[in-house]
DNA sequence: ATCAACCTACGACAACGGTCGTAGGTCGTC
DNA sequence: GACGACCTACGACCGTTGTCGTAGGTTGAT
């Protein structure tokens, strides 16, 4: 293993995340889900998705009666690290930091989220830079 | 205008990103700084490469004597915000803080970064976290 | 039995992405 | 004036992505 939840695309990532979002699900309830979210697509486009998908390993299914009901089986958040990795990789030139100025000087927060990092600050800053 | 330099893709980022760090180009000139960084590739993909990012309006070239020379028209700076917003919708639904705090929990920085970040956030903090 | 409503399987297809090869010019040097 | 070293133009190819359509099976209600 290694790369494999890497290539997830973007429309992929939209079906996986109704799975996240609402657990395990038929193809037509997350048809459903998607439509709920304004996101027009046809029934059997979902079906070659969770197709793609399963082929990737990033959902399985199991025959529930007639239909199948499909599961992710990798993390929102494994596929977060690595998109975000990738990002960073890519017009960051591999480290995180700038990155992070770059949202703070160009993004709006809440006072919970300013709160947060500025705790989170105080910790980094006690344990060190390094390791 | 709007989405134009969204649709770089990742190779044709690689391209772009030499002509960012190095300036005006040719195409010989690309394929050896890519080289330098380890990056196998033939010239005349450099060259496709660069054939499709001006049509898409990212470089524009100049015919010096036998070869053109390549120039990047948008900046770093411009596709690197784009990119950040994408990630964004992508995996954190549209909102930058959990991203900030994604990083913030998962990467390293450096002492002079995390007293940026503690700067940054003193000056957003006295701003309030709206507009 | 038959009909509508489901479900899956399979394949199609156009656009894009990554990668070159080849053909055909130009130009400095032997 | 032929050769090698460049340069561009053009097109090819194959895998991926986004999007379905159609064919064919099951099943509950009429």
């Amino acid at each position: 293993m290694g790369k494999k939840d890497r290539d997830i695309s973007a429309a992929e990532l939209e079906v996986v995340a109704a799975l996240w979002e609402g657990g395990p699900m038929t193809v037509r309830e997350v048809m459903n889900t998607l439509h709920g979210q304004g996101r027009e697509i046809a029934y059997t486009t979902v079906l070659t998705f969770l197709a793609r998908l399963e082929r990737k390993g990033v959902v399985v299914s199991d025959k529930d009666g007639v239909a199948y009901v499909y599961r992710a089986v990798v993390s929102r958040d494994k596929v977060t690290r690595t998109r975000v990795k990738d990002i960073v990789e890519q017009v960051f030139d591999g480290s995180p930091g700038p990155l992070v100025l770059h949202l703070m000087k160009n993004e709006r927060f809440t006072s919970e989220e300013l709160a947060e990092m500025r705790a989170l600050i105080e910790r980094l800053d006690e344990r060190g830079p390094d390791r």
